[in-house]
DNA sequence: TGTACATCAGTGAACGCGCGTTCACTGATGTAC
DNA sequence: TGTACATCAGTGAACGCGCGTTCACTGATGTAC
């Protein structure tokens, strides 16, 4: 996670940095994104305001400063999966394969999500967020599939992933810290077959 | 849609509202929102600055001023569904059914797509939108099968149908001007179906 | 129908606010020799 | 190891910008009688 720290000098710029965010992070969930302003922020890590645009460009870039990179993992995972496996159920698979990296995030995650939903703007930047995800998970799709480009099948496909995902991680953190993610994820996908699958009503 | 003009006063108040309306919608879809300001707007409706701030309280809401109530009329098209169908398959006909209503709507639909994806707030509003719209769409799903209270499959197919809906309003508007929406839907949801229900994998 | 007053659409001007930029500086850390 | 210079983290102060508010006004429309 952390680097080395490599000099005084850049010790102190790495510290700042991920005090700023620490601070940004834990009073945005609290208090509301646009009700904090970058002021308090600094004021919070104890730099000076103009400081705060040293670091980062907008008052946006701090909370989406080194994103966890699930997605960015997720390509491998899937081409991993046996090719038995029907397309869903490998991007379940996957999903359930990550899940432990994105665990141990637990409490960051929590206050990143409060601090989005506190907001119009960063639910806006969330869901670009949720589009490129799908993007990604599209072309793996179609690629497991020997298909050089995504298809209509494989962008829905992809879409539903995520918006699954995102989900079962909002049940996993509404429920108790000891909870299983991975549990969280087969349970939703499972719940997604029984709506679009069962025939019978009621 | 347009009131008898009661006075002239009167009428004189709903063409400025409209002009700025139209105006807004005009702007924000071809120049992008974020870099419209409000002055813009009044001047391309023919009024100073501070008129638009008489008629509307924020720069965000001439654009939901008058939202199409497609889902305002859900409810009541859902529960005259046949009991024999499925919950999906009921939420699918429901949404052919008010399907032409949105249809006449199609110009205005598309510069307001195009309006709010060219900025952050406006898709975390429309985001909002679309989970209220779930909401609205779960409760109906559960008082058709007699629950009380929406459970975890009924607000999941919510999401999902609007998703999914979303999906076809964007493929409609992306394809010739004389395509029927109905038509979009029922594909989209054939889709889902594939996808998620078939077994076997390629 | 005609006059006196009330209401209301539209406007101008000035301001508050928070994000983000620009210019100019201080003092500590790093480096060349 | 010691000195001279370069770099860079942090800061202060002033400003631009666009949204949205406040105060005070004009002139047309509406209403009471």
């Amino acid at each position: 996670m952390t680097r080395a720290p490599a000099s005084p000098r850049a010790e102190r710029t790495t510290r700042t940095r991920q005090t700023l965010i620490d601070a940004a992070l834990e009073l945005f969930a609290e208090r509301g994104y646009d009700t904090t302003t970058t002021q308090e922020v600094a004021a919070a890590a104890g730099v000076s305001p103009r400081t705060f645009f040293r670091y980062f460009p907008t008052k946006e870039s701090v909370l989406f400063f080194g994103e966890y990179e699930f997605v960015r993992s997720f390509a491998g995972v899937y081409q991993s999966q046996s090719p038995a496996l029907s397309e869903i159920d490998a991007v379940r698979n996957s999903f359930v394969v990550l899940a432990p990296g994105v665990a141990r995030l637990r409490k960051r995650i929590e206050l990143y999500q409060r601090a989005v939903y506190s907001s119009p703007v960063l639910r806006g930047r969330e869901q670009a967020h949720h589009e490129e995800h799908a993007t990604t998970i599209s072309r793996a799709i179609a690629g497991r599939r020997g298909f050089a480009r995504p298809d209509a099948a494989s962008d829905l496909l992809a879409i539903l992933s995520v918006v699954v995902l995102q989900r079962a991680i909002d049940r996993w953190l509404a429920g108790p810290a000891r909870a299983d993610l991975g549990t969280a994820i087969t349970a939703e996908f499972a719940l997604l077959r029984d709506v679009v699958c069962l025939r019978h009503s009621a």
